[in-house]
DNA sequence: CCAGACGTTGTT
DNA sequence: GTCTGG
DNA sequence: CCAGACGTTGTT
DNA sequence: GTCTGG
């Protein structure tokens, strides 16, 4: 599955091959979590164009009377998008491409839950992650834009850590996921497991597990917990 | 017909 | 809203 | 996803 | 244990 990922470094590469213009700033951020906005490409149906917005994590839908009603749709799961009734609407006029430098899985042993950070081998940056949006009305005229993301089988890589990864989507089939026009079999068909030669993987240290932390730390590689720790006793 | 669910994950 | 279950 | 809270009353 | 918050 995919429940905490992270965007860091310049999206310029792709804001130019979706015409669009970049906004002047954009923090880095290494620690995104459920319920906090996400950047998001997006084709809005209802003023025709592409542009980009911050999405709520955690979809919303829009049958639902209250927002907290619902908490935990942050995933969707691209085998049964089709159906699901909290879903399919999003699914045929809603989907969006949230950006990534990497994301989080965690591997349950036990009690305990290591973290793993997974991102494109090729150091060539980002990585397009599936997604459904959808848009959600109070009765006060209040408006809610959120967000889920796609997920499938894990690849090889991702299988030693856990079951489920999100889609990805390869750049040049980014304008097709985002194409009103796009059929949904040629939809589900760009929602595969990643080639298995796309990520790489390091373990990471616990910092990334409490959504308040940020930086670069979230990303470092976990250090070596052994019997001998010099450094402490001669410091 | 109306009532009630509508989702994923992991764990048991 | 729309589908499923009773 | 993990972390952290998990409660009421009355008064300021 | 279970729900809420980030």
């Amino acid at each position: 599955m995919c429940g905490r990922f992270a965007l860091t470094g310049s999206l310029n590469w792709l804001f130019r091959l979706l015409f669009l213009e970049p906004p002047p700033v954009f923090a880095d951020r290494y620690n995104i979590a459920p319920t906090q906005p996400v950047f998001a490409f997006l084709y809005d149906i209802d003023r025709n164009c592409l542009r980009y917005d911050f999405l709520s994590w955690g979809l919303v839908p829009p049958f639902v009377k209250d927002p907290g009603e619902i908490s935990t749709l942050i995933n969707a799961r691209a085998e049964t998008l089709r159906e699901k009734p909290a879903f399919k609407n999003a699914f045929r006029y809603r989907r969006c491409i949230l950006p990534a430098s990497g994301f989080y899985e965690w591997k349950r042993a036990g009690a305990t839950a290591e973290p793993f950070y997974f991102s494109a081998a090729a150091d060539a940056g980002q990585l397009c992650l599936a997604g459904i949006w959808e848009i959600w009305h109070g009765e006060g005229g209040e408006q809610m834009n959120s967000c889920a993301i796609i997920t499938v089988p894990a690849n090889r890589t991702v299988q030693k850590v856990h079951h489920r990864m999100p889609a990805i989507i390869a750049p040049d089939q980014i304008a097709a996921w985002l194409n009103p026009e796009t059929a949904p079999v040629d939809l589900l068909r760009l929602l595969r497991p990643a080639s298995d030669n796309l990520l790489t993987c390091i373990r990471v240290g616990s910092y990334v597990n409490s959504p308040r932390n940020e930086g670069p730390e979230c990303v470092s590689p976990e250090v070596p917990k052994g019997p001998f720790q010099p450094d402490l006793f001669f410091e």
